[in-house]
DNA sequence: ACGGTCGTACTACCGCGGTCGTTGACCAGG
DNA sequence: CCTGGTCAACGACCGCGGTAGTACGACCGT
């Protein structure tokens, strides 16, 4: 349905704009623009119509002005990003990238723990529930073995 | 002192090939390229050379052909890469990185009691060991609170 | 000595994220 | 009715990853 969502630096700041506000004119985004991604009003439109055009985003007509509303989660996008960085990086095995985080000291021992057991607790507590979004992450008959060694994307 | 370290696929790819071999010349990488990024022979050392004007790899004059060698190490692109899309994503806080891994059933808890379980075993047995390359990721007094609640990069 | 091969150098291009300036439509106020 | 402000529409451009053809010099075998 829908392919995977890259998106660039600005791109990403725009959306998390109307991910915020559920929808908002190019002037609204302009204005929620933080600092370091404060751009000319012009450059925040040309950008929008690009994410329009990449599917992302729709726009609605307001009286004579745009209003946009996103057409991705926040989770899709992670989904999709997270998925292609672990898949350059760490050939497609995300406990690659938890162990990579840990060697970097980036991760306590401690929150690993605390990670594992609210996991553990929301597993028993609630079997097979999941909340709104699409699913998918074990959908044909896969024995959830992720690309182990090394492989390419 | 080497800024941060971003590769697009086919440059990473190329990467992989020089970690691997050590050093290796145009038509090396080229022979050892993985299917899915084959490209024509010139491409390779087009992307070398770009790759040598971002300061990633230097070479060597063999006669009268290139030895290309990297200049940073896997480690390091990896903490880089991992870094910015943590910052994006996440702001900053690679736990959240890791509470996305779970949520999306990428991870197992077992996985992170066995990750966490490692972790505790290696701290204890080499109270402040790293082996080479730079620490970082808790230098200034920091108390160890990553950019919680989302920040912008 | 010479032609073919090997290998680098140079040049050109495409797509896309990003960055705006300019233009022209349109509307509200003086 | 004219004017100034607000918008969207267009078009330019830059940098860079990626892609590759062509040119040219060095070298080697006959």
């Amino acid at each position: 349905m829908d392919r995977t969502h890259q998106l660039g630096a600005l791109q990403h700041a725009i959306m998390r704009v109307l991910w915020a506000a559920g929808e908002a004119s190019v002037a609204d985004v302009h204005r929620s623009l933080p600092p370091p991604h404060q751009r000319a009003l012009t450059t925040v439109a040309t950008m929008l119509v690009k994410l329009e055009k990449k599917g992302v985003v729709e726009h609605r007509t307001e009286g004579r002005l745009f209003v946009y509303r996103p057409l991705v989660s926040e989770i899709e996008v992670r989904r999709s990003m997270v998925a292609e960085l672990t898949a350059r990086l760490f050939g497609g095995d995300p406990a690659q990238l938890v162990h990579h985080l840990v060697d970097e000291r980036a991760l306590e021992a401690q929150e690993l723990d605390d990670l594992a057991e609210r996991v553990r607790k929301a597993e028993t507590e609630r079997p097979n529930a999941r909340g709104a979004g699409s699913q998918r992450t074990g959908s044909q008959p896969n024995g959830s073995q992720p690309n182990r060694s090394h492989r390419d994307e």
